[in-house]
DNA sequence: GAAAATACGGAA
DNA sequence: TCCGTATTTTCC
């Protein structure tokens, strides 16, 4: 994507000047425009314009500008839109790397930067306090003395050396961003703190503001001000901005930090295309930029872990102010009986702590992870549950070809009439219904007063329950705190198909931790699991390492990157088909650093009238799995198939 | 992504 | 040879 520099021009006859723009499809672009001579001195890269492509209307953005172009039916740029460029050299060269890491087009990754209203044409104020410096680069042109400010170089620029990344870890990290935070601010530099949910931002909004006696923005997608906020922020020579995922494309100028809080959380991966991770634009933005990158959370994310073992991040951990809880991991193979049919919920550990705290009048917290949870087959006796030789990740029985499946690399075998692992239970299909577990409690404890934690029913707005029975969404509210916490079911979440299963229950039951300074009580058959070794122990390291170790055998991230290409359509046969071809095409293709692991049905694999298959990737880089697949997905097209890809996905 | 260009194939 | 339809290519 070298654009020549142009030939020196003849003094006193006016040039002929071409835009390379690129537009929010998913084409791969730049496609060149005659800029009218009118327009010449008012066009710059990063601006926006309105082109006719393909006999439609379309907005397009300025990616270059050349005196020189291949192209012989040229046509005309039809107006601009914008006089100052609403992305500087630095957002183009994010958004260009954004696009060759996430396998999107150029124009895609700078439409997700963009507001909504930016998108669809909408003019902005002036007012671009730009920090470029204009003719180091050339990207920006601002200077209007024509022929001679025609100097479109190379998009190839040099990024600044020197990525400063750090970890803070900790319930108490707050103080640290604020040190971070001022240390930007005496330095004129802006700051960009990303937050996991609004509330959080908000707080934090607050606390900013009159720690440091200045104004902070707050930016999310959708809010009603979105387009006057974004406007602001641009106007500023340095501005503080809290908020979440897509925040991370704030229009600052003079950037000097960018924090993301709780890292290791899900929602700063985007579902839709492109399937970005704050974390990563993060990442990517600081190095551009010569900022220090600050992550934040009480449990590092394995990517950031491993960062940290290769001394490419530099760990900051934060005493806690409060005691961390004694831990107990109740073995929940065998409960005793009550009746064939009632197996009962609580074992005798967990009943009797929650009949000493409700006898001393505490506080109770009973955790049931409700979403779903795939059938696992487990052993009756052992409770050991069946796993993929391979991929070390639980069997899923599929009833249609009554064998056990691993649906990461598609091995198959028969049931077992009797446990591989203690050779004397057979094989029980698990798929626990949670529900029960008010009911149960109201059975066992008819003194207790219990409540659904969710909505109107808080600790605060309800000081007569003594227990309350959650899901995840009670890890949001840091500032509960309970005598008793007892987690049930919780190797559904373990046995997810799912190979950040265990990852994700880790950062999980951290959480939950955090609510008590007392005492937690863990209800599961899996008690020598390493990441209840670590929570008993209060020590991290436990699992982080020993979860490394396992992900480093069988080649997963963060050692690999793992890319996922998604197909979908309403005949299931066509997917299928195509799904085959499309997976026996690319095995074909020999690309070093490039491997294919499996193709199987979607998870889930119905959604909305539409059937899934997916095909899962390995790569040595993101990038380089990108441009396989930029190369080779666009050589076979299936009609009414629609083709994803996903990079890291989580 | 979707229109335009091309390839295909059956009927006259 | 013609035309309707499936498939592939191109969009500047």
């Amino acid at each position: 994507m070298l654009y020549r520099r142009p030939s020196r021009l003849p003094a006193g006859r006016y040039p002929v000047l071409y835009a390379k723009v690129v537009l929010g499809l998913p084409i791969d672009g730049p496609f060149d425009y005659l800029v009218q001579p009118d327009m010449a001195n008012k066009i710059s890269v990063g601006a926006r314009v309105w082109v006719n492509f393909r006999n439609k209307k379309e907005v397009a953005y300025v990616v270059g500008l050349s005196s020189k172009t291949r192209i012989k039916k040229i046509k005309e740029i039809s107006t601009l839109i914008d006089t100052a460029p609403v992305l500087d050299k630095k957002m183009l060269l994010l958004t260009r790397g954004l696009a060759e890491y996430y396998c999107c087009s150029w124009g895609e990754a700078i439409e997700t930067a963009l507001p909504d209203e930016l998108r669809k044409g909408r003019e902005v104020a002036r007012g671009w306090v730009g920090d470029d410096k204009e003719d180091e680069i050339g990207l920006v042109r601002t200077d209007p003395a024509l022929p001679r400010a025609f100097r479109p170089r190379s998009l190839l620029l040099p990024v600044t050396p020197g990525n400063d990344v750090h970890f803070v870890q900790g319930l108490d990290r707050m103080q640290v961003y604020l040190r971070e935070i001022k240390e930007a601010w005496a330095l004129k530099r802006s700051a960009i703190i990303l937050f996991s949910d609004i509330p959080e931002a908000e707080k934090a909004k607050e606390l900013i503001e009159k720690e440091l006696g200045t104004e902070v923005s707050l930016a999310f997608r959708k809010q009603p001000k979105e387009l006057k906020v974004w406007e602001g922020i641009r106007q500023q020579q340095c501005s503080i901005v809290v908020g979440t995922r897509s925040s991370i494309f704030s229009p600052v100028n003079n950037l000097g930090l960018i924090i993301v809080d709780q890292e290791q959380n899900q929602v700063y991966k985007q579902e839709q295309v492109p399937h970005y991770h704050a974390r990563q634009v993060a990442l990517m933005r600081a190095k551009i930029c010569g900022a220090k990158a600050v992550l934040g959370g009480c449990v590092p994310s394995l990517e950031s872990f491993y960062l940290g073992q290769k001394d490419k991040l530099k760990f900051e951990v934060v005493p806690a102010k409060t005691a961390y809880p004694q831990v107990k991991v109740i073995d929940a193979r065998r409960l005793p009986y009550r009746d064939r049919k009632n197996k009962p919920i609580f074992s005798k550990f967990l009943s009797d702590a929650i009949y000493t705290t409700l006898t001393e009048k505490g506080k109770l917290l009973l955790f049931i992870e409700r979403k779903g949870f795939a059938t696992s087959a487990a052993c009756h006796n052992c409770g050991v549950a069946l796993k993929c030789p391979r991929c070390n990740i639980n069997l899923v029985f599929h009833f249609d070809e009554d064998r056990l499946k691993c649906h990461h690399c598609n091995f198959k075998m028969e049931v077992p009439k009797i446990c591989p692992s203690c050779n004397t239970g057979y094989i029980k299909y698990s798929g626990i219904g949670t529900e029960k577990v008010e009911s149960e409690l109201a059975k066992v404890f008819p003194q207790a007063r219990v409540k659904i934690f969710g909505g109107e029913n808080k600790p605060g707005l309800n000081p007569d329950a003594d227990v309350f029975v959650a899901t995840s969404s009670v890890i949001k509210h840091q500032d509960l705190s309970f005598d008793l916490i007892g987690v049930m079911a919780i190797d559904n979440s373990l046995n997810r198909v799912d190979f950040r299963a265990a990852e994700k229950t880790f950062a999980l039951l951290m959480g939950l931790a955090s609510l008590t300074s007392k005492k937690m009580i863990i209800q599961s058959v899996n008690v020598s699991h390493h990441c209840f070794q670590a929570l008993i122990k209060n020590d991290q390291q436990i699992f982080l390492k020993e979860e490394l170790r396992q992900r480093k055998q069988l080649n997963l991230a963060p050692y690999r990157h793992m890319v996922l290409i998604k197909l979908r359509g309403i005949n299931s046969e066509a997917v299928k088909k195509a799904a085959r071809d499309l997976f026996e095409r690319l095995s074909q293709v020999n690309a070093p650093g490039v491997k294919m692991l499996s193709l199987s049905t979607g998870q889930p694999p119905k959604l909305r009238g539409n059937f899934y298959y997916q095909i899962l990737i390995s790569a040595s880089s993101a990038e380089k799995a990108s441009r396989f697949l930029r190369l080779h997905l666009k050589e076979g097209h299936y009609s009414g198939i629609i083709v994803t890809v996903d990079v890291d996905p989580v």
